[in-house]
DNA sequence: TTTGGTATAAGGGTATACCCCTAGTATATT
DNA sequence: AATATACTAGGGGTATACCCTTATACCAAA
C-alpha cells in the first residue's frame, strides 16, 4: 500500500505566511491534495470533528493559540479513528518534542527540513509509520535526561523545606519565617541547614539561585 | 513612479521550507521578480556584495545564524547604495523590532500577515517608502518604556558596584570579594550598601534576585 | 574654582546566618 | 516491633551582613 491514492491533507498553521507557503509548496506534489486548512487548533479540531474520515493526514505547527498543536494531537488521538498527525516546529526545542511523544503524534518534522523530508514524512505516516527528524533524537534524549535530574533535585526537598525555601526567596529573615509558620526560630535553621546540605549551596545565595533555576521564582 | 518595472527581490530564511514556500507564493506575483536567496545572512552578503545594485528589495527573516536579520540589515546599511530591506518575523517581539528600527530597516512584516500585505509591505518599500505591521506598534512602545526603565535602573548602579554585584551572586562574602579586588573589607560593605540603598533591596538575596531580573546572573 | 559623584577606608555596633551538638514526637515503612 | 524520615526545639559559638558615622583622594562638570 505505497501511494495507491492520493493522499489527503489538511493543513494547520497560524501564520497565514506560512500557511500559504505551504500550500503553494505541496500543490506540485501528485500523492498529495489539500483537504482545507485552519489557523490554529481549535479551528481545525472543530472542522475535523465535522468531517470525520475525511483527513488522512494532519500535518499542523506547534505554536498556537487556542489550542497550539500538541493539544490538538492529543485530543484527536481520543478518537476512535484518529488521522495521523506530523507536527511541524520552528525550533527543535526538547520539551515540544516530548510533549509531541506524549500526545502520541505521528511525527515531528522541524521547519529547517528540505520539501523532500516533509513529503517523505507525510507519506510515511500516511502509511501507518512514524517520521521523527534526525536531528532532534539526541537533543530530546539530552533534555530529558536533565529533566529527570531536575525532578530528582526536587524530589528531594521535602514540603517544609520548599516551603521555607520560598519564604527564603521572599527575602525572608530566619525569625520573620519562625513567626509566620507558628514555629522557633532554631527550627527554621534546621531547616535551613538541611537546604543548604541537600543542594550543596555555600549559602542563601546559593539557595536563591537554586530557586531560580528550578523555576520556583 | 508606482511599479513601472517588476522589483528585483532577494529572499533570506534559514528554513528551507519557508523560504521554498515564500517563493511559491511570491511566484505569483507580476510585479516582483526573484533574483536569489540565502539561508543566513552572511551567504546573503557575500552575494549582495558581489552583486550591487542589483537588488531592489531584501526580504530576510530575523532569526538565523551566521548572522541574523538585524545585523546583516545594519551591515547592508552601511554601504553606499543600500537596496531597501524588509525584515520578516515569527514574533511581535519588541526587542527584535526595535533592533530593526535601529538597523535601520525599511519595514517590519510579521509572519502571520496574509500575501496581500507582504506584497504591499514589498512594494511600499520598493518605492522608498516603509512598512510596519500595524500590531506591533502597540508592543514595541510598551517594551521599549519597560526597557528603559531597566537601563535607567542598570544606570544608577557604578561599574564597580556591577563588578560586585556580579561577585555576590557568585556567592562571594565581602572579606573573598575584597581580596580578589584588592580593597578593604569596608570598602565592599560600603558598596553593597550603596546597592542596597540604589536598588531598594531589604538584603542580599534581593540584589540577587535583581541581577536575575536584569539578566546579569 | 567649587561642586558633585565615585571609590576608597575605618570604627563601632546589632542582627542574622551558619556551624557544632543533642533530642523529643509523629508518621510511615519494613 | 523496629527503623527511618520529617518536623520540631534547644544551647552555644563564630562569621557575616547590615546599620551608623566620618573621612580622604580623584575626576569631571558647572
Amino acid at each position: 500500500m505505497e501511494e495507491n491514492k492520493s493522499i489527503s491533507l489538511f493543513l494547520i498553521d497560524d501564520h497565514p505566511l506560512i500557511l500559504e507557503g505551504l500550500k503553494s509548496l505541496l500543490a506540485t506534489e501528485p500523492s498529495i491534495h489539500i483537504i482545507g486548512s485552519a489557523q490554529n487548533g481549535l479551528e481545525a479540531l472543530n472542522f475535523l470533528n465535522a468531517n470525520p474520515t475525511l483527513v488522512q493526514v494532519v500535518l499542523s505547527d506547534i505554536d498556537m493559540d487556542p489550542m497550539n498543536g500538541i493539544d490538538l494531537c492529543t485530543e484527536l488521538k481520543k478518537q476512535a479513528n484518529p488521522p495521523q498527525v506530523l507536527l511541524l516546529s520552528m525550533h527543535s526545542n526538547a520539551v515540544m518534542v516530548k510533549g509531541a511523544i506524549v500526545a502520541e503524534a505521528d511525527g515531528y518534522v522541524v521547519k529547517n527540513a528540505g520539501k523532500d523530508e516533509l513529503i517523505k514524512a507525510i507519506q510515511q505516516v500516511a502509511n501507518g509509520g512514524t517520521y521523527y527528524s534526525q536531528e532532534i533524537i539526541p537533543i530530546i534524549y539530552a533534555q530529558y535526561q536533565k529533566e529527570k535530574q531536575n525532578h530528582k533535585e526536587l524530589a528531594i526537598l521535602t514540603p517544609r523545606e520548599l516551603e521555607i525555601l520560598a519564604l527564603i526567596v521572599k527575602e525572608q529573615t530566619s525569625n520573620q519565617i519562625a513567626e509566620q509558620l507558628f514555629i522557633s526560630r532554631k527550627t527554621v535553621e534546621v531547616h535551613r541547614a538541611n537546604l543548604l546540605q541537600k543542594t550543596a549551596c555555600k549559602s542563601t545565595i546559593g539557595l536563591v539561585k537554586y530557586a531560580f533555576k528550578l523555576g520556583l521564582a
